[in-house]
DNA sequence: CTGGTTGCAAAAGATTTGCAACGGC
DNA sequence: GCCGTTGCAAATCTTTTGCAACCAG
C-alpha cells in the first residue's frame, strides 16, 4: 500500500464529481476540471477517476453504449438509463426492498454475495414529454 | 426495416452464445467459433452480436474492467460478478420480487420504467473454496 | 438479379502507460 | 530528497466501418 499524497487536481475532480448529478463521462470531467486547470491532461483524469474508485470515493458506471459513467456518490443507490437520451439518473429504493433482495438472491447462490446494483431501463420524464 | 437473411456464422454464434454459461466477450466467441469457419473474422462476430442483442435474442453485458459480455439468454434474469476472478454467473430471483421492485422504483420516479436488471458483486463459490 | 452478409484492413473511440519534469511532505 | 503525481504522447484495447466479393432468396 503506497502512500497517497495530496494534488490539486484529484481535489478539483472530486469536487466536480459530487457537485454534479450528471453521472459524466471521463471526458467530460476532462472538460470541466480543464477551465480551472487549462494544463490537466486526460490521462490524468483517468487516473484520478480510477484511484477514487478504488477508494471507494466514486462509482464507476459501465454503459452498453459509449464510455463509462462516473458517479461521485459512492453510497449504496441505483440508476436509471434513459433509453432514448442516454441520461443516466439516480433512482433511490426503500432500503429494505434492497436488503430482501440480497438475502433472497444468497439463498439459491453458492457464494458470497457483498452488494448490488439495480439499473432501470425506460424513458425519462424529459423523453415522454419531449414527444407529445 | 431491413429483411434478415440466413447466414451460417450468424447461426453458429447464436449457437455458441445459447450452449454456453460463460458470458463470453466477442473475442471468445470469435475463438470458438473460427473452430468452426476458420475463416470468420472478428468484424463479423461483432455485427451479429449486435445484431442478435438489437432483435432481443441476446443480451449485451457491459463491464466495468475490459470488454463487454454477451448473455444468449435473453430472457430477464441477473447476473453476479465475482469481484476476485470476474467470472459473471447467472443468478435468478423470484419473479415477484423482481416485479415488486420496479413498482416501487416506480412510484417516486419521473418517467417510465420498463424494464431492469440487478447486478451482484462478491466472491464466487469457486473463489471462497479456494481461499481457504 | 437484389440486397443482406462476409472477410479484411483501416479507422475510430476509450483507456492505459512510459517517461521526464514537478510538487507534497 | 524521496516518491507520488502530472502532462504529454505513444501504445493498447475494444468496437465499428468502408469496400469489394459472396451468397441467400
Amino acid at each position: 500500500m503506497t502512500a497517497l499524497k495530496y494534488s490539486r487536481q484529484r481535489e478539483a475532480i472530486k469536487n466536480y464529481l459530487m457537485a454534479t448529478k450528471e453521472h459524466p463521462t471521463a471526458d467530460i470531467v476532462y472538460l470541466h476540471v480543464k477551465e480551472e486547470f487549462p494544463n490537466i491532461s486526460l490521462g490524468t483524469v483517468y487516473r484520478n477517476l480510477n484511484l477514487l474508485t478504488d477508494i471507494g470515493e466514486a462509482l464507476k458506471i459501465p454503459s452498453p453504449d459509449g464510455a463509462d459513467r462516473f458517479d461521485g456518490n459512492a453510497l449504496p443507490h441505483n440508476h436509471f438509463f434513459c433509453t432514448t437520451c442516454g441520461r443516466v439518473l439516480d433512482l433511490d429504493l426503500d432500503i429494505k426492498k434492497l436488503e430482501e433482495i440480497n438475502t433472497s438472491a444468497s439463498e439459491n447462490f453458492d457464494g458470497k454475495i457483498e452488494s448490488s446494483s439495480i439499473a432501470f431501463y425506460g424513458k425519462c420524464g424529459k423523453c415522454i414529454s419531449r414527444q407529445n
